[in-house]
DNA sequence: CCCTCAAATTTGTATGATGACCTTATTACC
DNA sequence: GGTAATAAGGTCATCATACAAATTTGAGGG
């Protein structure tokens, strides 16, 4: 019924952790795997796991099999996407680690608003800060508000690759922000919360306060965080 | 340059011809595909490629095989990877803002790696960073062994996507970090400077203490900037 | 009508075999 | 001795079969 529980699927579990041993560097040395019967045996599962996993780094181009000789590593010859495989994305285990990479660009993201800000970039953050609690007050969830409030603020620092990044993020954590901010609607002390934590990070920016505009913006979202685990999302 | 002779490999030609069919909406009606043993008949091929095929759309997030059900279409449209023009990103302009990206990650990075990093990490780290000096003693810029050192702290997060978006990054800034280095080689105030600036990173992970760790990723990486910077690479 | 439970269906995994292709070592020839 | 042809072994690609695990279906009983 619900997707979540159904697939563990052992050939994701190898993909993925062959994968992080190619990230890591594990076979640097000679630039390409073991056989699929060594990996075979030292994963303990058959090769037909072996070579789906196998199958699938081939297709988001980590690696290049050649019958006959083995299987390579791809260096990266031409520039490597980020992508991010949705069904792992979307198990409940890598939203945090999701959450992490967004608290790491938020923080950056509101130290550089605090230095670059104009009068009229803060003018324009607090009308999208009022936004919110007019959805809020219209009785919407106000996803689309907080949103576009976070994208203003990574606007301001004039890095086209923090917004890149966040809305890369945003694919994947969008369904999260979602239940949380219906989660917050129906709970006065976590809206108050979330108010009071975006008015933290708008003050520090004002102030240009690079420090306490990175420390408001890594509390919101370790805050966040916190309230999307007491909401059963993680 | 012409690898593309070898193999057009049929599962790929299976893979691409399903997703063809799942466009058009072949088999919209039902919502799921034929089996696995009716797809062999029907392309004429053993079951192991058409799994291999479907293995490779459920990778893409097009199908959603259910063991003991069928292998389900998945309405759930296309996710956008994150990709950046190479063009764009080499030039001198963009690099101080891949540089903030960078930071931002390395800086959650480290504060997540003093949190969670255990004694036999701690000695990893010790040994990636006696590397780089050992590389410097040996004549050898110390490129390799300075992004492992990096790559090292990020693997003890846990976090493959820290893993993922800084190897992304070194795409880009790997040339600038190779100049930076070599630069840093000709001046001893240099040299000496970042190898304090990893020791304060790895002090404070050996502290635990998360903040510490941060602050000293982000002056490391403000510092590593200005270098750029004086070096002409920015 | 509903509940239980067993059979049928379907994907997941394991195993063995064969062919195609590559690499390496050996051999034969000059 | 050097070089090219050849043989041997290794490795991926595909096939065929069998069984396990999970789900769906349907029959039977209350």
């Amino acid at each position: 019924m619900f997707d979540k529980v159904s697939a563990p699927a052992m050939s994701d579990t190898v993909a993925q952790q062959l994968l992080k041993q190619i990230e890591i560097g594990s076979f640097a040395a000679t630039g390409k795997l073991p056989t699929e019967a060594v990996l075979a045996q030292q994963f303990g599962v058959s090769r037909t796991v072996i070579r789906e996993a196998i199958s699938r780094l081939k297709n988001e181009g980590v690696v290049e099999p050649r019958q006959g000789s083995g299987v390579f590593v791809k260096e990266h010859g031409a520039i490597r996407p980020l992508r991010i495989d949705y069904a792992e994305a979307i198990e409940p285990s890598s939203m945090p680690h999701l959450l992490a990479v967004r608290r790491a660009i938020e923080a950056e993201v509101a130290a550089e608003a605090a230095r670059r800000c104009t009068d009229r970039d803060i003018a324009e953050i607090d009308a999208a800060l009022a936004n919110i609690d007019e959805a809020a007050a219209a009785g919407r969830d106000g996803v689309a508000e907080d949103v576009a409030f976070h994208r203003k603020i990574a606007a301001v620092t004039g890095n086209p690759y923090f917004i890149k990044t966040l809305n890369f993020l945003n694919q994947y954590l969008e369904a999260g922000v979602a239940v949380t901010r219906r989660n917050e609607a129906t709970r006065d002390d976590f809206s108050r919360q979330v108010r009071d934590e975006h008015a933290a990070i708008v003050d520090a920016i004002r102030a240009r306060d690079p420090m306490a505009a990175r420390n408001a913006a890594l509390t919101h979202l370790y805050n966040a965080e916190r309230r999307l685990s007491q909401a059963g999302i993680c």
